[in-house]
DNA sequence: CTGTTAGCGCGTTCAC
DNA sequence: GTGAACGCGCTAACAG
């Protein structure tokens, strides 16, 4: 291999000790050096083409600047990956690196993630979920070993671990008042079966903006599916057939949305005119579907954002746990 | 912070020194241990919960086993995170982990990736791009250093440097026949004005289509517009009004291939009956389109795949340089 | 045949 | 501003 240019080449160039190399390429101001003693050193530094070793850096530091984000979303789902976008322009500008771990466990029944924090490679997780609480296997190993991490996208009422968040209700607030103020009154909720935690916060924002306007709750038709992925198109042709007088449609993500636009299509019932939708969960393809699909949009960026923020915080012990719920935004184009 | 067990303490546990402890557990067959020797050497490091410090380990080997993946796509597109589910998969099970670059340079006008390379110790990296050819600054960079590098995605005729490439001319060619052998007999190419190489490759697909039947290559209409994200409706709907005896579009990406479906849905333009359509490049939304979009679907996963076993043969010195062109697959749904 | 001692690699930091 | 020791896994050389 190419021999590395070290700190002692360096020193010997500049006929000083590796001590004040240190000192002078990391500016410990603790230390005080001859302004021309600190330019022989950073021209023999130049000269030979320097860099720091960062893994004996870590060796030496404990620390090794690198976080472990992993999420059981597979990694090209735009879920994990707009949340991941934010992680890195966050980490990036505190020149962290990222690892990408996954769920899958050794032989020794460790979770990767938790393999790689063993081995010191990385100095703190950031674990991307949805649906559902976190599975207290995880949460066990975090908090054996008081690995740094931070909880995104997920419910966990544990002060102590950082916990970053959707605002789900408002979600499904948001959107259920943007429809009741477009004059809708009759209301279909359509989402997967399973009732996770996100879908039930979801549906009580819904009923919250029925109440703030004298509407009845208890109207709202719920209806439930199979999940996203094995979707049963004749579920939803018979929720579009008999819709009754339910002008407006609220669906829980974008993949039943879609599904349902393109049956709503085929079937030649016209949206928004004769039923408006709306999807709780919003998709770079909504602008391209037809008609273009009116979202409330998730903060997954933003959810990256924080969290890294918030794990940087952890490490270097700057304030409290922090819990919070990001709100979503409303995104209409035309279906409603 | 938590005292990392070492292997001093293993050793001190089962009353041996440390080289032994660290020849049973990398079973160094060079040496010969005794069986019950052996035992206790792996009962003390299960006892004390022992991992070895894979930056100690790293520092003495030169070998990080970590890689870095970057390009020049944004981090959550799909067109990079399919390639990457790839590499990390493949990498996966080589105890190798992925380390996230980007091309931004820092202040000694490194790309970043150069410099994980130099402080790091990434192992090796892949680029992954598309449009257009590798930029020579990056190319010079891994030459100088001799860093184990694989382009995926890219066009790159320097045969010392794989490149793991995406077979356009195939896709264009393929979904060109598969519209002759449906009756079709006049055609338009749609595609984003910048004639990049991937563009010149499929459209010589296409007519090498033609020519294979006897169709005059020549009358293949090319209609260029302006980049998919900044397209102009009007174009398209110059396009679909003017379209006279063209029974069959090819359409060179699925952003302007929605766009254009949704135009010919606003226009009444029936889909598949008035006018065919395909788009060369896939989409996980292609299903959700209405009518559902056919596709020519790039081999990303697989690209990556490739890519991660070039580079890691090209680390460990097995065989040549790899040159690859992957074919596209047909994925044929309702617009044609 | 079995296992130990010693030193390396490299940036950091304490004591002088 | 310097010398020296440290952290930790690996391995060549050597001892019992």
């Amino acid at each position: 291999m190419n021999k590395q240019v070290s700190s002692k080449d360096v020193a010997k160039e500049a006929n000083v000790s590796r001590a004040t190399v240190s000192y002078v390429l990391n500016n410990v101001d603790r230390v005080k050096i001859k302004p021309e003693t600190r330019q022989k050193v950073l021209q023999a530094a130049k000269k030979l083409g320097y860099h720091p070793n960062a893994i004996a850096r870590a060796m030496k530091t404990g620390q090794s600047m690198s976080i472990g984000v992993l999420s059981n979303w597979h990694i090209a789902h735009q879920r994990f990956t707009e949340v991941l976008k934010g992680v890195k322009d966050v980490l990036g500008r505190h020149a962290y690196s990222i690892t990408l771990c996954s769920y899958k466990s050794n032989e020794q029944e460790h979770p990767e993630y938790y393999q790689y924090y063993l081995e010191k490679k990385i100095d703190g997780v950031i674990l991307i979920s949805a649906r559902e609480t976190i599975n207290e296997d995880a949460v066990a190993v975090i908090r054996k070993k008081k690995m740094p991490v931070v909880l995104a996208d997920f419910h966990y009422n544990n002060p102590t671990v950082p916990c970053i968040d959707i605002d789900y209700h408002h979600g499904g607030y948001t959107a259920a008042k943007y429809l009741i103020e477009k004059g809708h009154r009759h209301f279909i909720y359509l989402g997967p079966k399973s009732l996770a935690l996100q879908e039930r916060q979801r549906i009580s924002g819904v009923k919250k903006a029925f109440e703030d306007v004298g509407l009845n709750p208890e109207e709202l038709v719920q209806i439930s599916i199979e999940e996203p992925n094995k979707q049963d198109d004749e579920d939803i042709i018979d929720v579009l057939k008999n819709k009754g007088n339910k002008s407006a449609i609220i669906i829980s993500n974008y993949i039943i949305a879609f599904n349902t636009l393109y049956l709503a299509n085929k079937m030649g019932i016209k949206v928004p005119e004769e039923l408006a939708v709306i999807s709780l969960g919003g998709s770079d393809f909504a602008k391209y579907s037809y008609p273009r699909l009116s979202t409330s949009d998730l903060p997954l960026y933003e959810m990256g954002c924080r969290s890294a923020q918030a794990l940087l915080d952890l490490i270097n012990n700057n304030g409290d746990s922090v819990h919070m719920s990001l709100p979503c935004r409303l995104n209409i184009r035309e279906t409603c």
